[in-house]
DNA sequence: ATGGTCGAATGTCGA
């Protein structure tokens, strides 16, 4: 089973984007971040054409999350509970026997500012809703746009970013408190060398300069580490026309 | 030193 996660900033932009890399990598579970589209304006006929079935949780203009899956999807989950928060940020679907939460973390602008702090508390929030996730299933992947680095090998420059904003030891905590729970980054049980991204600002040729950040996470909880293959970045759609400023990432499990 | 690029929208904010 593949499973993978992609930040689209725009499906009605990237959906030729989108077509192409289903058809390419023949992933059995997207998860896409800044869909950006009313749920009423949601390609669910183009993306079933690839096989795939659609539930999602949209917004105009801003956020949006999306999962996609050729499998059914089953016991959806569009908030978390107890937070009334119009932000479309979260949604939570099984499939396969998989428990998938799929995650636009809240990007804080700046450390300081009333979108960190609220950064701050959704991630507490999300904690909380994931301690009793594990429990209920085991068997569980917590992926998204984290817009968080874990750790300075997810920097370009971890001197020049200092303790910014999606670097700031309160932002570390709140995912390191997350992953405490028992879930693991993937990515990190295959590679352990530093200068491998996600995301690359479009300014100032970044991607070109591999000037990234990885920030885009596939966690995965201990009874699906075992059976975990490979979780890799594929930086090919970034080199595409027009692309999103995100990469697709993408975990093999033998399942 | 400061702004640089996209997307959605058509001012300007969010990233």
């Amino acid at each position: 089973m593949k499973i993978a996660s992609w930040n689209v900033n725009s499906l009605k932009v990237r959906l030729p984007h989108l077509q192409q890399w289903l058809a390419d990598a023949a992933p059995d579970v997207v998860a896409l971040q800044e869909t950006k589209l009313e749920d009423s304006k949601f390609p669910v006929d183009e993306i079933a054409a690839l096989g795939y079935r659609s539930v999602y949780s949209g917004q105009k203009t801003y956020n949006g999350v999306a999962i996609l899956a050729r499998g059914e999807i089953t016991e959806v989950v569009t908030d978390i509970p107890g937070l009334d928060d119009p932000q479309r940020r979260i949604l939570a679907g099984t499939v396969g026997g998989v428990r998938v939460v799929n995650l636009y973390v809240v990007n804080g602008k700046a450390v300081g500012d009333e979108k960190y702090a609220y950064k701050l508390d959704w991630l507490a929030r999300v904690r909380d809703f994931l301690a009793e996730e594990i429990v209920r299933y085991p068997k569980l992947v917590v992926l998204g746009d984290f817009n968080i680095c874990p750790d300075d090998r997810d920097v370009y420059d971890p001197v020049a970013w200092g303790e910014d904003i999606l670097c700031s030891p309160p932002e570390r905590a709140g995912l390191a408190a997350i992953t405490a729970l028992g879930l693991a980054d993937s990515f990190r049980l295959f590679e352990a060398e530093a200068g491998h991204f996600s995301w690359w600002d479009y300014r100032q040729a970044a991607f070109r300069r591999n000037m990234g950040l990885r920030i885009d996470l596939i966690l995965i909880s201990d009874a699906l580490k075992s059976l975990a293959t490979s979780s890799v970045i594929d930086r090919t759609p970034r080199t595409w026309e027009r692309p999103s400023d995100h990469t697709p990432v993408a975990l093999e499990l033998a399942l």
